[in-house]
DNA sequence: TTAAAAATACGACAAATTTCGTAAGGTATT
DNA sequence: AATACCTTACGAAATTTGTCGTATTTTTAA
């Protein structure tokens, strides 16, 4: 397996990753603005930190105008993986199960993502 | 509801606190005999985090010996819940059906564990 | 064309986290 | 008692993360 550059954003980057993945790409304008709904923040501060997140290589960006246009780097779903992996490993001793039955028990889940759920664990049952 | 006092431990606080869950309670020495089987530190580095983490109440100790003995002062599910908590919201969007998926996805789970979450399932779709 | 507005770059500070060296005290062994 | 060993306490440095002020450039609009 190739050495998987480890992918760790701080909690602020992933507030920002999250922007960028529901809207696809943006301004440090727009994150900004979606931060402000839950964040209290300067403009600068969201400017830089997204300079930092480009020179780590976690957002992609098009300078060639001058508002730049951002756009996440890493897949929701690797980075997703990943941390996932890690709390597994650091909060529930390896056992996702535990996981797993941690997050139904404390979170309502709608009935559609019930059947989801239900749908992949029969699928895991078969094998 | 009381205003529960904000349980973060940081990375490091995690690994020693899951380490005294597992052993109920333990010297410094013993949890850094632990933390090196995955882990390069000093001794000192180890006893001044515990030390640390008695400041913040995350562990409880007992020094009316030579060699103190420690024990964890958060539980394990609340702590397990409110770092789930935080996850979802900011890394699945706050959809805990998204992150159950994905746990299940990438890990292989026992036969075991599949039976116990669908048990789990099963209750919650009655409701 | 000048002035105001908006954006980037950059340096620096502050707070939190992690790391470790050294001192000091107690215990046990010779 | 002297030595070696283990433990705690504590201060301080190094890192990481988050914050923002200021300077500079570009654009817009009066």
């Amino acid at each position: 397996m190739a050495t998987t550059k480890t992918i760790k954003p701080t909690e602020s980057e992933l507030e920002i990753l999250q922007i960028l993945w529901k809207k696809g790409n943006a301004s440090v304008r727009e994150v900004h603005e979606e931060l402000l709904v839950t964040k209290e923040a300067g403009y600068t501060t969201t400017l830089k930190l997204m300079q930092i997140m480009h020179e780590k290589g976690l957002v992609k960006r098009d300078d060639s105008i001058k508002t730049h246009i951002y756009q996440a780097a890493v897949s929701k779903e690797k980075t997703q993986k990943h941390l996932l992996n890690k709390m597994i490993d650091t909060v529930f001793g390896g056992s996702p199960g535990e996981l797993v039955m941690q997050a139904l028990g404390n979170h309502k889940a709608s009935a559609e993502e019930l059947e989801e759920i239900q749908k992949m664990l029969d699928n895991l049952k078969k094998q």
